[in-house]
DNA sequence: GATAATCGTATTTTT
DNA sequence: TACGATTATC
């Protein structure tokens, strides 16, 4: 290839990106650590292919949610123009299946159930099954049997394998469920891909003419594939085994959706003659923070060694701060913020990161009060909302007459008089007659037998879907459906009330986004919009911005970059979180639950630019009660270097440093857990009497007693003292 | 069939 | 505490 074009492709980038980019054949693991610029190699490295002659429609890109899809489309097409198909797995599966899951007994306008559409199945086969549900709780079954399909498991292994009367019961649920999804031409998220394995084991010339078109395959976030999505990758690249696989283990922070670390610790074995390329320089942390995100994930086992290292400038400590409880982390939070925004007028971008979605609620309360512009980051859809379901439901029921779950859902919405009653005695004579529920609703031979007044309110639904099905035949365009569906069914005049007013503009922003839809997808049809509807969930695609602090969780940060971020609830039973360590490693220290819990710590604190602030309180409300909380065992990892502690540490500290005791339970307590004594609320002043502070000297502090210095560091005006207090088993490091 | 009362539960959430 | 889901009641 020319120089010239070799220059324009590579310029800007260092030398392990380049070695990346310019990557020649066979299987590639780009090891990319957390601000590497790793979208940038995968998007020049799709301009280095088609340079060197690669057709862009035989390189498909695969990446893991919709908003990375699109970013990524929009980069490779600025670079390349248009012609190389990225999608995410599931996408891309659904495409294929629409063309070839006749094979498997399918029609090809199957439904796509999201998981409240598969709640449903569970929760009706738990009752036609007498399942307690107290015991037999749906949502676990579900997971349950979500995560056997995700390891490619039938329902007979899962019986095979089970250990107790739940599990087998759970099996008895799988295929059940399997079956009644069958029945209804609908597939949910986890048959995408498990349906395209069976089809790329089953019918080789499937296989062969995907793996034609796939003359290179780029999959990113490698670390957080599951088994399903290895295999098809696998099987995708298995003629001209071109894969270019991209992630970060220390990013692996989905385990409970299935995904599964061996995939990328072991590419090599599985991809063999594989390359592996690190990318190791950061550009978007200071150095400050790369130190204290890297000394910390340092403390995991399992992990590809990596050495992060910036050119970046020091710049300024990080931050720890204490606090009693939450409110005063919240306001402290705001105080920062009003500091950093007051003194130049345009602000830096700023995230407020938290474990767990209820720790929003403080900021927000506090953020209100002081005029701080917010947006929490909440990833209910806008697809989950009733009414966009409920219309939705039409127009799937439209799409796939077999679909069960659309038809009940609606048939009685608006209420038209058919009750629980008659739409058991349409299922059991649907039933008796094996045909879908909606034609035994249709079938006047049916209806016939039933009260005059059923008989009728079964005729005026029918009559209805008869008119809507009619109409969507023969509509120009899918944003006259919608309307159409919105219209006839009386749906807003059956909406009474204050929701009334929500209820229409969500409607209308539905017709918006099919109308949006119809002229960005001319011939996808209603089939392809229902697809899309369910299959991004991130429509209204939310990103950072600087007129307003953004809150969200650790798991939704991923992937995002502020300038400023203050890292919350640092503590004990919140940052590793109690369930996420016990329920992988009960009793024990942690284990694999306690290493993805600090690779969410690494993942959080590798979010900031230019400041990070790591908070904690002593106590916590959690369900209802005042917890004791305190430091995590993860702030003991940060180095000393570059780290500033800040009004520090009280009784909770107790446990600093060390492992999470038990708690004593009251005898009289049945249930876990017990009461729990409130912490006391102590004085905040963490300040050590005036003397000499030098390492080795002793010094007395007001509520740790006394203690030894270890070493001093002057931080401007203040000094950081590391001490051993005889009372703690592990040296305290307080501000002075 | 709609509303009120009660119950149970609270980690993370994309596709 | 706070919310959603199920159940009881009219």
């Amino acid at each position: 290839m020319p120089e010239t074009i070799k220059n324009k492709i590579t310029a800007g980038l260092n030398e392990s990106q380049i070695r990346a980019v310019t990557f020649g054949d066979g299987p590639l693991l780009v090891v990319a650590g957390a601000g590497s610029g790793k979208t940038r190699v995968i998007t020049h490295r799709v301009a280095y292919m088609v340079q060197r002659g690669v057709p862009p429609g035989r390189i498909l890109g695969i990446t893991f949610t919709n908003k990375a899809a699109s970013e990524m489309a929009r980069r490779v097409d600025e670079m390349v123009g248009a012609g190389v198909t990225i999608k995410t797995f599931h996408a891309f599966c659904a495409m294929l299946l629409r063309r070839r899951i006749h094979h498997l007994g399918y029609d090809p306008s199957f439904t796509i159930y999201d998981r409240s559409d598969s709640l449903r199945v569970v929760r009706r086969l738990c009752k036609a099954l007498n399942l307690d549900p107290q015991y037999y709780k749906p949502g676990d079954l579900l997971d349950t049997i979500s995560s056997y399909k995700d390891r490619l498991e039938s329902p007979q292994e899962a019986a095979g394998k089970a250990a107790s009367d739940w599990d087998e019961q759970a099996a008895r649920i799988y295929a059940a469920y399997e079956e009644k999804l069958a029945e209804n031409n609908a597939l949910d998220f986890d048959d995408l891909l498990l349906k395209t394995v069976q089809l790329f084991r089953e019918y080789p010339d499937v296989l062969a003419r995907s793996q034609d078109y796939c003359r290179h395959l780029m999959v990113d976030e490698y670390q957080d594939t599951n088994l399903a999505q290895h295999v098809i990758a696998r099987a995708l690249q298995g003629k001209h085994r071109n894969i270019t696989a991209v992630g970060d283990p220390d990013q692996m922070i989905y385990t409970w959706r299935g995904a599964r670390m061996a995939n990328i610790m072991e590419f090599e074995k599985e991809f063999p003659g594989a390359s592996v390329i690190s990318l190791e320089r950061n550009y978007r942390s200071t150095a400050n923070i790369l130190r204290a995100a890297s000394h910390a994930i340092n403390f995991n086992e399992l992990r590809y060694e990596k050495n992060l290292y910036t050119k970046a400038g020091e710049g300024r400590p990080v931050v720890v701060a204490g606090h009693y409880g939450a409110p005063e982390e919240a306001s402290w939070v705001a105080e920062k913020i009003r500091e950093l925004t007051d003194k130049n007028g345009a602000g830096p971008s700023v995230g407020v990161l938290y474990r767990t979605k209820y720790q929003s609620g403080e900021f927000e309360r506090v953020f209100a009060k002081e005029d701080i512009p917010y947006q929490v980051v909440d990833t209910t859809g806008f697809f989950d909302r009733k009414a966009i379901k409920d219309i939705a439901a039409y127009l799937h029921l439209i799409v796939n007459p077999r679909d069960e779950i659309a038809l009940r859902r609606i048939i009685n919405v608006p209420t038209r008089g058919i009750g629980a009653v008659t739409l058991d005695r349409i299922g059991h004579a649907a039933n008796q007659a094996d045909i879908p529920l909606l034609d035994a609703v249709m079938d006047t031979k049916i209806t016939g037998k039933l009260s005059s007044r059923a008989a009728g309110a079964l005729a005026g639904f029918a009559a209805l879907y008869s008119e809507l099905s009619e109409y969507s035949r023969n509509a120009e365009n899918v944003r006259d459906v919608v309307e159409a569906v919105i219209e006839r069914t009386g749906y807003l005049a059956s909406i009474s009330g204050d929701e009334k007013e929500e209820t229409e503009e969500l409607l209308a922003y539905f017709k918006g986004f099919a109308e949006q839809h119809q002229n960005q997808n001319p011939d996808a049809g209603l089939t392809g919009f229902m697809e899309q509807s369910v299959l991004a969930s991130d429509v209204d695609g939310w990103r950072p911005d600087t007129d307003s602090v953004s809150l969200l969780t650790l798991h939704s940060a991923k992937g995002l970059e502020f300038d400023v971020v203050f890292l919350t609830g640092v503590e004990n039973y919140i940052l590793p979180h109690l369930r996420a360590v016990e329920e992988r490693d009960p009793g024990g220290d942690g284990g694999e639950g306690l290493e993805e819990e600090r690779r969410l710590f690494h993942v959080g604190m590798t979010r900031a630019r230019k400041l990070l602030f790591l908070t904690y309180a002593s106590e916590r409300m959690i369900k209802g009660r005042f917890e004791p909380t305190g430091p995590s065992r993860f702030l003991t990892e940060l180095p000393h270097e570059g780290v500033f502690w800040e009004g520090l540490v009280d009784s909770g500290s107790r446990r600093f440093g060390g492992r999470v005791k038990k708690r004593k339970m009251r005898p009289d307590s049945g249930k876990t857990g017990g009461k729990r004594a409130r912490v006391k609320k102590t004085p905040k002043s963490s300040h050590i009497a005036p003397g000499d502070i030098e390492p080795g000297g002793k010094i007395e502090h007001p509520q740790y007693g006394e203690g030894t210095v270890i070493s001093v560091n002057n931080i401007g005006k203040k000094k950081q003292v590391k001490v051993d207090f005889d009372s703690y088993e592990e040296p305290l490091t307080i501000l002075q």
